[in-house]
DNA sequence: TAAACACTAAACTATACAGTCTAGTGTTGC
DNA sequence: GCAACACTAGACTGTATAGTTTAGTGTTTA
């Protein structure tokens, strides 16, 4: 991992609590707790928090009610050790192959390569896919799970990319590597949020490379050297 | 409104049932109908789909629980329906007002415009951020409502974009201007997504003129009159 | 007047759920 | 052996829900 992102990571610890037990029983085995975490996440990424069931939660999971709620507090406090969980985890899978000697290339090679790893990660994985809509969909009810989200991921890919901006200052020419940075992450993700979220490939087509091709156009000033 | 806009109003139509009762029996007023969609739009942009009570629509519409299913088959039949009269409402307050003679100044004042006036319509309206919450959250389970939005919102403002840029080809020399649209409309509602829906105007605080500026920067190419 | 019907309040059915409790099994440490 | 305890299956409580039904009121139409 980059030194760039390590600050980052700090801030997964931020905004984090304890949703198990406070009261740390003494032997409750962390196997149990991962499968009721896999068995939650199944239900929950599909059936929205409301409308997943406790019951179905165990089942799934293959473990007990009792079991359940001897790891967590309760279906709240089961939701939010999850949604932190998979925060953490999305935060690795995008920040943990990003290496310094990859961002050494000409800029255009190397925001080419940036975009393609920011829908990599995205498009067509519809585990992900639900879990935007999750955070979406309960962020009026779990504003500070939003939150998490926000400072873990968005924050840190945009800080990440107005790093990058900022480095190369002197060849790109930004006057506000920021703001560009954020319309550049923006233009990602909303392409995302249309096509995959929302079933809108059939409506609005676009291929990935037109849309990148353009971004590069736009952030990249012709005197930089061709692709 | 501009001419432009009238082929998308078309678009309007499509993917729209009746979700209503098959039978049209005689008498049903309408004035019923609009309070039961008023009461379910309180209920299902508070609460959700799955957590929203037919009993606290039919209260809070001050009708009985009867005619609201007097009026609508059901739970789902009702949900479709207010989303369908929330996405035309959109559709028309966006494109309702723009008219064609505001498109006719220097492209960076124009663009300007525009961009502000997409934010003003959803920068601090929690309604409709509710809205999207609730479309976002609900796409997984609704996806021809997810498809309705896309058409008439998404697919309507790149298209209207689309035109624009392509209306001022020789001075603003995009060599894609239909992607370019997506760029510009994907930044501003990604800067929406996460100022407002996922509460991160604290964690990553930025003055919206700052990212419009930046946007009009990368849009318009130097040679364009400055503002 | 009488039928038709939109509407109401309230009871009702059947189901589902969050969370607890009981009785019991297997394992660990003393 | 025994106490502690993580765990299980399943029953249980109280509450909430979608959707229906019943009995009755007021209004419209014929």
């Amino acid at each position: 991992m980059s030194s760039s992102t390590a600050t980052a990571f700090c801030a997964i610890l931020q905004g984090m609590e304890q949703h198990t037990l406070s009261k740390p029983s003494r032997q409750l085995s962390p196997e149990k707790a991962e499968a009721i975490l896999g068995g939650a996440m199944q239900e929950f990424l599909a059936c929205g928090y409301a409308a997943t069931s406790m019951d179905r939660v165990a089942a799934t999971a293959g473990v007990s009610k009792a079991t359940v709620y001897s790891h967590f507090l309760d279906k709240e406090g089961l939701f939010k050790a999850l949604i932190e969980q998979l925060v953490q985890k999305k935060f690795r899978s995008i920040f943990g192959p990003v290496e310094d000697q990859h961002l050494q290339g000409n800029p255009r090679a190397t925001l080419t390569q940036i975009a393609n790893n920011v829908l990599d990660s995205g498009m067509g994985d519809s585990q992900y896919v639900n879990f935007m809509r999750l955070i979406m969909g309960e962020s009026g009810r779990f504003p500070e799970l939003a939150r998490t989200f926000v400072r873990n991921v968005e924050a840190s890919a945009c800080q990440f990319f107005k790093q990058y901006l900022h480095n190369n200052a002197e060849v790109l020419q930004l006057p506000d590597p920021e703001a560009s940075g954020r319309i550049f992450i923006g233009a990602l993700v909303h392409y995302l949020i249309v096509q995959e979220m929302l079933h809108g490939k059939d409506i609005m087509p676009m291929e990935r490379d037109r849309l990148i091709d353009s971004l590069i156009f736009h952030i990249c000033p012709r005197s930089c050297s061709a692709k």
